[in-house]
DNA sequence: ACCTGAACACCGTTCAAGT
DNA sequence: ACCTGAACACCGTTCAAGT
């Protein structure tokens, strides 16, 4: 269903500020077509980030009109899934692996940790196209390997869902982090170095909490600490579950 | 910090379609301000969604020009992300009880959970804000519960984060599950009947979990299942942690 | 069938000018 | 100090007109 055989041109995003007025794009003699569209998406969605995605400058990318995208894409939002489920496949594909269960769904959510955070724009929009193509990829991904467990029919759903969730929630979160760093200044440790520091600064009687862990934000390690929920969630698969509340 | 006072009146959305030229908007007397601002804004979005808060629709709701308003809010993003702090520190007052750590724990998810369940908007204001004030609240509301338990320190964090990562990547997305729903029809049932239906005519080959798991999609219940996750995270906690890989 | 690009109806943000 | 609102530099999307 999917192409493999694409392969994105990382460009380095060009210098020309186009004034206005100036029209000297040439044409493109091959058409047009989707995948070279959503080739074309991700290129700027990664060199020029989520904002710079946009129909103007794909159409000078492609050396066409905006309209013309038109009739290949329906609208943006088809544009950024269709982008989302194009890495999403990839990614997948590269996680595959005969190793345990257990291991399998460790690799495969690191995969999507990774991707997540080199690509921030993924997340978001993971996170507004639910229940479409590249969340039924991921989804299907974890419930094979569930399959293998010992996880009851029943409560597979569940457990899937409840690790698809986590995947995403911590790797969008991880993502907006790092991008609020690159948006700063870039240095990661500084950034964090001056969250810790404000963290401290708090009030002691409102946020006890906070303070004690300011330290914490520092040595602490995103990615493991992405694989202990993720152990978290596994372990609690295999003892009996009941209903609380 | 925060006034709890401040109460929001969820105001029709109003039927005038103002044309371009129209500018009989009354001046009115009282002055504006960050809290005034913020209100309205939350009125905005809970009536006509994340695209409805526009700064000509606020000022047209405040009785102002559009410059006025920054002259108390510094951009759009400040203006989402306060409306969104205003929210969680509600919220959190409500989930605050006096019972065991791990119940406590459990309505304060429910309540973030329902919370964005009710607006949906809250849940991306939050993903764009991280490290924000209304993060560091959830992170603190969750910690001091932490502290209650039997987690030692050096895990706190690592704990309180995965948590956090949890409520809000699976509250963010059923939210955008409910919008989905709503967008389309409005019919919940009838929307996951259709998903349910479409995963059921899914590749047999490719996507054999997800075939196998229609059903359940039907019949499951998405705060029932949330809950579970919180547990198999809470019973985690109690369980020796060491790192895998 | 596919492409073009001007036009439309919007945005967030700025800033000279007012009080 | 605070507010006004026109102006600027953008958006996504449409659509008559071309090939």
């Amino acid at each position: 269903m999917e192409r493999c055989s694409i392969r994105i041109l990382l460009q380095q995003a060009r210098y020309v500020k186009i004034t206005a007025m100036q029209k000297n794009t040439p044409r493109r003699e091959d058409g047009l077509s989707r995948e070279r569209i959503i080739e074309e998406s991700i290129a700027l969605l990664d060199s020029r980030g989520e904002a710079g995605l946009t129909f103007r400058a794909l159409a000078e990318r492609l050396a066409t009109g905006t309209g013309a995208i038109y009739w290949h894409i329906s609208n943006k939002n088809d544009l950024l899934t269709s982008a989302c489920n194009e890495i999403v496949t990839r990614t997948l594909k590269t996680a595959a692996a005969d190793v345990s269960p257990e291991q399998a769904i460790r690799a495969l959510a690191l995969a999507l940790f990774d991707a997540i955070d080199a690509r921030p724009w993924l997340g978001s929009a993971l996170t507004r196209a639910p229940l479409q193509s590249p969340m039924v990829n991921i989804l299907e991904g974890l419930g094979q390997q569930i399959c293998r467990m010992r996880v009851p029919m029943p409560q597979q759903f569940a457990a899937a869902s409840a690790l698809l969730n986590y995947i995403l929630g911590v790797s969008v979160q991880n993502a907006a982090n790092a991008q609020l760093g690159r948006a700063l200044g870039g240095d990661r440790a500084a950034i964090l170095g001056q969250v810790a520091a404000s963290w401290a600064r708090l009030d002691a009687d409102q946020f006890p909490f906070t303070r004690s862990v300011a330290e914490q934000l520092l040595v602490h390690d995103d990615r493991a600490d992405f694989l202990v929920g993720i152990d978290l969630i596994l372990r609690g698969m295999f003892t009996t579950q009941k209903a609380h509340v």
